[in-house]
DNA sequence: TGTACATCAGTGAACGCGCGTTCACTGATGTAC
DNA sequence: TGTACATCAGTGAACGCGCGTTCACTGATGTAC
């Protein structure tokens, strides 16, 4: 039965925004096209008529949820965003949480253009982090972006290990807490909590 | 035919060895029995004859290799194993490569016997780290476990993220370089090249 | 505005394929006498 | 030490299953007159 355009539109939007849920959470090999459609509310088959393979599907819902972390960070200072970002809370939220450290593993392993996709991601987060630490010092530094590379790379990796040992495991947190104290320390501007 | 046990035992130490190569450059799911078998030299059908299944493998395989790579590691500075493993030599040899950097983001889906294995190989690097410090150093440090830890996860992110963008591109060598500048800079002893 | 027809988003059965696993079989190894 | 038999590592066909993908079909939407 045939949707109006719009429906259509929207119903592919939908389908994109569970996908960049579930592979976050699952993994690209771990969701199925009839997991997905199905948990999107629909049948396995309508799926070719939005998107040309998996694989496509894969790229755009890594490009989605790339843009759409940088937009909830857009107005967050540098030191909160990895306050927010190397905590239990993120570890435990994979599928809304950062594709970066959701996927980063299975990345490596996907084809040349998927890769692209991923750096353009962090080449966007990059930017967001440097302007708002511009915002909150007096003039942008030397060497911000190499700062704010190290800084990304230590805290994807914090989140990573911890997710990678048992649930509720006294190192999983360990891992964290240890990461987030020593990263916040290397940001000069700590989190403002005045009124 | 039947085997010696001798040659069986070695044969199983064979495939556990091809095993953990093959997970650690193709991920959990990319690596098929058969293809797994057919590798090491058999036919698939023998597998069962070792393990009781796939995931049992997979546990044994990622244990040894997370040994195998503290081995390698014992009689090295620990400057000179972060300045080895941030770098593109290691990022590009993810078969003979670090276990955890390799299978992180798969572990974090796997079951809780995994993660555990995981754990105790984090546990296990961690030791010998700080043994390998306290040699270089005069006493043991006051937080040498959280520095390492800190240290251990700022590496591991440093390799995983340049892995998820493209081969050879500026940002993938860039991500490392400058992880590995601001990594040896926190560690108290340099590499020392002299005679 | 009303009618006739083409379009196409969504359905659900079916496809070939590769996966993990099982099994009857082989024949050299290990064991009992 | 030599012989007879049981064991079992390795083989390769076969299994059921879930995967990504295709396809004939449906019926509401969009379009032409």
């Amino acid at each position: 039965m045939r949707v109006s355009k719009a429906q259509a539109q929207a119903n592919r939007e939908h389908i994109v925004e569970t996908a960049s849920v579930l592979f976050r959470e699952r993994g690209f090999d771990g969701v199925g096209v009839a997991d997905l459609m199905a948990a999107a509310g629909f049948t396995h088959g309508g799926f070719y008529k939005h998107f040309g393979s998996k694989v496509d599907l894969m790229a755009e819902a890594a490009a989605n949820s790339l843009a759409q972390s940088l937009t909830n960070s857009e107005e967050v200072g540098v030191s909160e965003f990895f306050d927010l970002y190397v905590s239990r809370a993120h570890r435990d939220a994979r599928g809304s949480g950062c594709t970066l450290a959701a996927l980063c593993g299975d990345a490596a392993r996907q084809s040349a253009e998927l890769k692209t996709t991923f750096a353009s991601g962090v080449e966007s987060t990059l930017a967001a982090l440097e302007k708002n630490y511009a915002t909150g010092q007096e003039a942008a530094q030397e060497g911000l972006r190499a700062k704010m590379i190290d800084t990304l790379a230590h805290a994807i990796g914090a989140v990573m290990l911890s997710r990678a040992c048992p649930d509720d495991s006294a190192l999983a947190d360990e891992i964290l807490e240890v990461c987030r104290a020593r990263i916040l320390a290397s940001l000069p501007v700590p989190p403002v909590s005045e009124p």
